[in-house]
DNA sequence: AGTCGACCTGGTCGGTTGTCCAAGTCAAGT
DNA sequence: ACTTGACTTGGACAACCGACCAGGTCGACT
């Protein structure tokens, strides 16, 4: 086999273990099923990496990034509300259903942070990194359709990350991607409702309830 | 030890493998484990389940049964819509917010049984019952309030769980039971605006466009 | 050409896992 | 009292895991 620095060795590896996770669940991630998919003797995963659970931690780290690179990579060039809403929907739910496994993986990664202290830091930094995506989706949406939010941006993004996560859920589970699209559909137009007019936006002090426009604060 | 027929001795396993898999996770739920969590021997395990895959599948089942039992346990009487939304928003937000443990160990169990072939019947089960449930309060709040749902009552339902797993979810990572609550009350707002008086609800043929209250049919 | 260090090899080790089994124990029925 | 069968015990086994290491290999620089 021939030789490669140790840092191209540890990219290797790394899409070597994404590509075995995503196929065959985390669990099947191991060391030598690694070693094996990138075509290395056993040796060289502990040559690049002091733990499986570092190679574990950069493969988490891979995927954050490059979720973060292609959710911003669609550009939806400015539009009104409707068509631009509809087209991020469209092709955040294309970009879903077209990788299976990966998307599972996340969760599994997800789970297994949450589990194992060694792996602590994956499962925030991924969410942290899907939060901050949705939030820069919704300041695309802003300025495209010159609009602002009824309720903090980083509020909506919350909300936007929670019911991708649960109709991903569903859709690993019961493989309808009809009604998985339907329900995103479906949170588009109530993201839609929460739309108000740029001007009046800036200098509002306190959302104080979600989702009432009607502010419940007193 | 006492000694105990099978069918009771086989009910003490899955609670102890519950406990077990609860506190230290799924991963962590091994044979042995689970009988010294029951303080029985290791041979115990495989007199009263053939496999350990059966002592997972009864132990998901059980989850799934309580599940159910639980989220139509809490009544909230008649009342008019705001009070019963939200009172069930906050019934549910409590029972999840208080069991930490068991809400990861649902997620764990449904990434493994969409990777393991022979727990494959769990996650689906366990989400026909989430739906299902769902839809039994939904029936509920349409009794006390007197109300209908602008779309089909079985969207609603996958509406819900969805919202309820993603912020979970997000609560399960960041422990911040606030945001969890008040989007998980934010969607009960949206809730509220999907429904419509009783009166005019039974006969309406078809229902287009989902989260569109203003009638996006035509 | 020769040396040095980066990189690779594959066997080995201790530990854990699910599964099995021969033997032991106890209550109930005769 | 004794037999029968349900229930329990704890050790044994093969398979697999992550980690480690002594030695081999090859490119680059002197």
């Amino acid at each position: 086999m021939n030789r490669l620095p140790v840092a191209e060795r540890r990219e290797q590896l790394i899409e070597a273990a994404l590509a075995v996770a995503s196929r065959d669940g985390i669990d099947a991630a191991t060391v030598r099923a690694i070693a094996a998919e990138a075509g290395v003797s056993l040796g060289v995963v502990h040559y690049c990496f002091q733990d499986k659970d570092e190679l574990l931690r950069a493969m988490a780290h891979a995927i954050t990034s490059q979720n973060l690179a292609r959710s911003l990579g669609d550009l939806p060039e400015h539009a009104d509300l409707d068509t631009v809403v509809d087209g991020v929907v469209d092709a955040l739910w294309t970009g879903i259903s077209e990788s299976r496994g990966p998307q599972l993986l996340s969760y599994e990664l997800t789970t297994s942070s949450l589990r194992h202290a060694e792996l602590n830091q994956v499962a925030i930094e991924q969410y942290r990194g899907q939060w901050s995506a949705a939030e820069q989706v919704l300041e695309l949406i802003e300025r495209t359709a010159q609009i602002g939010w009824a309720i903090p941006r980083s509020q909506v993004a919350r909300a936007i990350v929670a019911v991708i996560d649960g109709y991903s859920l569903a859709w690993l589970v019961d493989a309808d991607g009809e009604q998985a699209r339907a329900g995103l559909q479906g949170f588009g137009q109530f993201l839609k409702t929460l739309a108000v007019p740029a001007a009046l936006e800036p200098d509002e002090g306190d959302h104080a309830s979600v989702g009432a426009p009607d502010g419940a604060t007193a």
